[in-house]
DNA sequence: AATTGGATGACACTCACGTGACAACGCTCC
DNA sequence: GGAGCGTTGTCACGTGAGTGTCATCCAATT
């Protein structure tokens, strides 16, 4: 059984694009939506680690984060703080509080799962995949290098994340809704078509003369990394 | 017993194909033709997933929504909203009232099928099969490659969701306005002559010389996935 | 034989995807 | 500060796969 992530959000969609993405990478979630609540689930289970809104319903993410570091048993738990954009100030308030880590919304979700694991490399040293593998292609999360036949290839913050996403499910395909959920944020305001400018970007970076092209477009629905690709070696 | 589906529409044709599609993959469904009904009918018992339109007479769907996501028992009930074509798009998304997804009409059932399948793999992990397979066919509606006799086979988008939505209901015979209903979408005007191209092309997509073919014509009435194929094996 | 319904090849047309160009932005380094 | 560089989102354009319709041919049914 993986470690255990609670999530403090009131705004369901985005709770459920967390959910679903933790456990995809091994996570037992559990989600509540409101301040008090969490108090209350806090005190029946403690998690390993937990995502806090900082502007919650019931009982506000800054206050519950005190409440959750005055309490013995909480104490050292882990805490990242969801943040809305132009809240500058209140990140340092939120950080002298007494959480570990904060992040800014809209954030990707590969930025998100990799603050999750480098707090819980520190707490708990459960080994969770820093190394994704396939066929001839390498990419490592924990020095953000990826090489392809040993050979390193140099990636845009961007086409990593979208690599490093595709990867983590090989075969399956996303349409560009959900790349750009899960790779750009959550509620970011971009063309779709932009997730064909970064595939052929990416496809161009991770291109080696005779080699076959790992990403595979779907007509009509959208791209995923070819799981065939490394039986085709 | 599946899942409870609740859909709330007001198109009576409409709200009896989904019924139809949904109870043949084995979930609960039931129906309200009004907004304020279906208010009622969620105090009596809260699904595991709504359906719901944009439009309705009684209560809108947009206040429905709201109300859904104000009552604690159906917080957090995943909702997927029907919307009309024209109203499509970012907007949706970003007045989005607390809806964890939407399709816009018209859209054909596997496409729907997909995102209520995928909203409840999340929430309720009732094993769902991501897999259809009949004799030496195989279609993987993840990877959304099919295969026969292992040997990947090309198929064009249409013909996939056509080979997918007769592979659903093996052996039973469909009429062309039931395919063009359920394949193309709910009010699509299109000659019913197509159907027969489609399946044309379909056939020749997956034929393999000296292999049977799996679909079956009825004449004077439509087309069936052959049920007798696996045991032709 | 006549009639009805299905199969199929041809064709025009649409539309989704790939790609190069470009402006805006944020960096670093003088 | 300003110049240079890398990255990013959008757009325009070209191309080819996919789609819908039709005409013709073929098979089944009467």
């Amino acid at each position: 059984m993986g470690p255990r992530v609670l999530i403090v959000e009131d705004e369901e969609p985005l709770t459920l694009l967390l959910r679903y993405n933790l456990e995809a990478e091994g996570y037992e979630v559990d989600s509540v939506g409101r301040g008090d609540e969490a108090e209350i689930r806090l005190r029946e289970q403690v998690p390993d680690l937990v995502l806090l809104d900082w502007m919650l319903p019931g009982l506000s993410g800054i206050e519950l984060c005190r409440r959750i570091r005055i309490r013995p048993e909480t104490e050292r738990m882990p805490i990242i703080m969801l943040t809305a954009r132009g809240e500058e100030g209140d990140r340092i308030r939120g950080l002298s509080t007494g959480a570990d880590d904060y992040i800014v919304k809209p954030f990707s979700v590969p930025e998100l799962l990799a603050r999750v694991r480098a707090l819980l490399r520190r707490t708990k040293p459960t080994h969770i995949a820093t190394l994704l593998t396939a066929g001839d292609m390498e990419l490592d999360r924990e020095t953000h290098r990826v090489r392809r036949s040993n050979k390193e290839l140099h990636l845009g913050p961007t086409e990593f994340r979208l690599l490093e996403f595709l990867m983590t499910s090989p075969g399956r395909v996303f349409t560009r809704e959900h790349l750009l959920n899960a790779v750009w944020g959550h509620d970011v305001y971009i063309d779709e078509r932009t997730v064909d400018v970064h595939v052929g970007r990416l496809r161009k970076a991770i291109r080696i003369s005779h080699k076959p092209d790992p990403i595979r477009t779907v007509r009509g629905t959208g791209y995923s990394f070819d799981e065939t690709f490394a039986r085709d070696e």
